[in-house]
DNA sequence: GGTACGATTGTCT
DNA sequence: GACAATCGTACCT
């Protein structure tokens, strides 16, 4: 929460907060909340894991080659929503950090469901199998899903208290720990030279690590 | 116009 | 631990 505030923090200090550097950003993410209203319920996380995307810069980052229509949204102001599809199947969702033109994000990993567990319930069953609570939003796929965020969100603001998404910063956490980031490789297995994967450590709502598949370890379909 | 591949997940061994 | 599902995007000719 920016500077101790109380919780009641309007739009444009909410803003200010996410407009600094994404690696200050994102483990000051972790603890706050994400609802989303919308029209079959309503769904709050609290974030237990996140990820760091630098922009242009980052080897990892879907803005490395520059801007095109699915990345758009990234190199606008900070507290947007980017969301894309991945792999035919799964939405994964991003918070828009950093200034205007940079094209800054941080992925949303995974979080504890602490409001309309019947609801994300209802959503992952039309998915797949739900095993227990606290799988609801364990992996930045099932976390999308759980928020039902899908690409019709693709760029809503959220610090607009009136929308359909919503961020709210908890208090800083007391601890953080750092990781390379899942899945991605990097070009000749650089991918710890960005450990910006950020969670809480202990808590059993985050997912488990991963690392990207080795270049060509794909079967060979024809 | 063609193709390789992914910021993942669930299932099977 | 390994692999298929599944399709949009990026990059090539």
């Amino acid at each position: 929460r920016p500077d101790g505030d109380p919780g009641t923090a309007d739009a444009a200090a909410l803003r200010a907060w996410l407009a600094r550097d994404v690696l200050e950003v994102a483990p000051q993410l972790l603890g706050g909340l994400v609802t989303t209203t919308l029209p079959d319920g309503v769904v709050t996380v609290r974030l237990t894991e996140v990820e760091a995307y630098a922009g242009e810069d980052d080897p990892g980052s879907h803005a490395f080659r520059g801007r095109s229509l699915r990345n758009a949204v990234m190199f606008g102001p900070a507290g947007h929503l980017y969301v894309y599809r991945h792999m035919g199947l799964h939405h994964c969702a991003n918070v828009v950090t950093g200034t205007d033109g940079r094209a800054a994000a941080v992925l949303l990993r995974a979080g504890e469901v602490v409001e309309g567990h019947d609801v994300a319930r209802a959503r992952r069953l039309r998915r797949g199998v739900v095993r227990t609570d606290l799988d609801l939003a364990r992996g930045p796929a099932r976390l999308a899903d759980a928020l039902g965020l899908h690409l019709d969100l693709y760029g809503v603001d959220l610090t607009d208290p009136s929308g359909p998404v919503r961020l709210v910063p908890g208090e800083a956490p007391a601890d953080v720990r750092t990781g390379p980031r899942v899945g991605v490789g990097g070009e000749g297995g650089d991918a710890h030279r960005y450990p910006w994967r950020f969670w809480l450590p202990g808590d059993p709502h985050v997912s488990v690590y991963r690392a990207a598949p080795a270049p060509g370890s794909r079967a060979r379909r024809r």
